[in-house]
DNA sequence: TCAAAAGCAATAACTGTTGTTGTTTTAATC
DNA sequence: GATTAAAACAACAACAGTTATTGCTTTTGA
């Protein structure tokens, strides 16, 4: 994929970990090459199943562990999926998804102007917004040729 | 709170669940009654906490059983959190919320123009939308106080 | 009143995730 | 390059929220 975008460099991991005091291994550097790698949004489960063919030896609280690391430090984002596991994602800028009912497949949406939002929907009052969260439902492509 | 408006009458209850061959109980009847008398946007947990004062031999499954039974007969809907337990709703037009993220209080927006949302984030190719959700995040009056 | 259907409590089990343990690896310093 | 403290590691155990299973009880509808 993008190797020379300065993202992909293993030297841009290091440095984020570093800068919240986190190490650099083997098995985080796997972890975050998959996410690079792999079909968008995968599941913690299918992170682990990935690496764990580079990696035999790795365990799925390791991955949760790791994927823990990459999104403190700024480099992944955790997009719970309202029903069932969480997925995670490589893009840190802000944006929407949709999500398919019945397999889970997410996508990006363009990211949406906040300000629409903003006077689209009211928040109570004292109440102090930090984000919105915009999510589109229904069923995907693939899902609709069944 | 709405004792005329008809929807409070155990008629109708029992009138809905017939319509999709449920039974009317006394525990049913008491999780129903406790949802419209409660707090907005209880847990599953709060509700069983709620009814077994009630009854106090209710189980937290049959809690669940019975708020699945109330929103398959469209009584009650079910609002997933993201993080933590999901929250149900007597309120059953199409609505959403504002969660803390501190305590995950919920709170109602006024419904929102699909329309809006429809012309702002575009759908995928292919992806037949079935509904939108949206989701304001931030500190609610409560916990920004502290 | 009575049989069939559904609900019930009490579990056990399940999924997704996080905490704990003692061991190994890493990065920073010498 | 050797040393050492901090962090990550694997291998669990444990957790929360939820669902499935069981055999018994209640409700419904005839």
């Amino acid at each position: 994929m993008t190797n020379e975008d300065g993202i992909g460099r293993p030297a841009m991991l290091r440095e984020r970990l570093g800068s919240v005091g986190g190490h650099m291994t083997r098995r985080r550097a796997a972890v975050y090459r998959f996410l690079r790698g792999a079909w968008p949004h995968p599941t913690a489960e299918e992170i682990y199943l990935g690496v764990k063919e580079e990696l035999p030896r790795i365990s799925l609280a390791t991955v949760y562990k790791n994927l823990e690391a990459l999104v403190n430090c700024g480099l992944a984002v955790k997009v719970p999926a309202g029903d069932g596991a969480a997925r995670y994602d490589l893009r840190t800028d802000h944006h929407y998804h949709s999500r398919c009912l019945q397999c889970g497949t997410m996508i990006d949406l363009e990211p949406a102007a906040e300000e629409i939002l903003r006077n689209m929907v009211k928040a109570p009052s004292g109440f102090e917004v930090s984000h919105y969260r915009v999510e589109v439902l229904g069923c995907c492509e693939e899902c609709g040729k069944r």
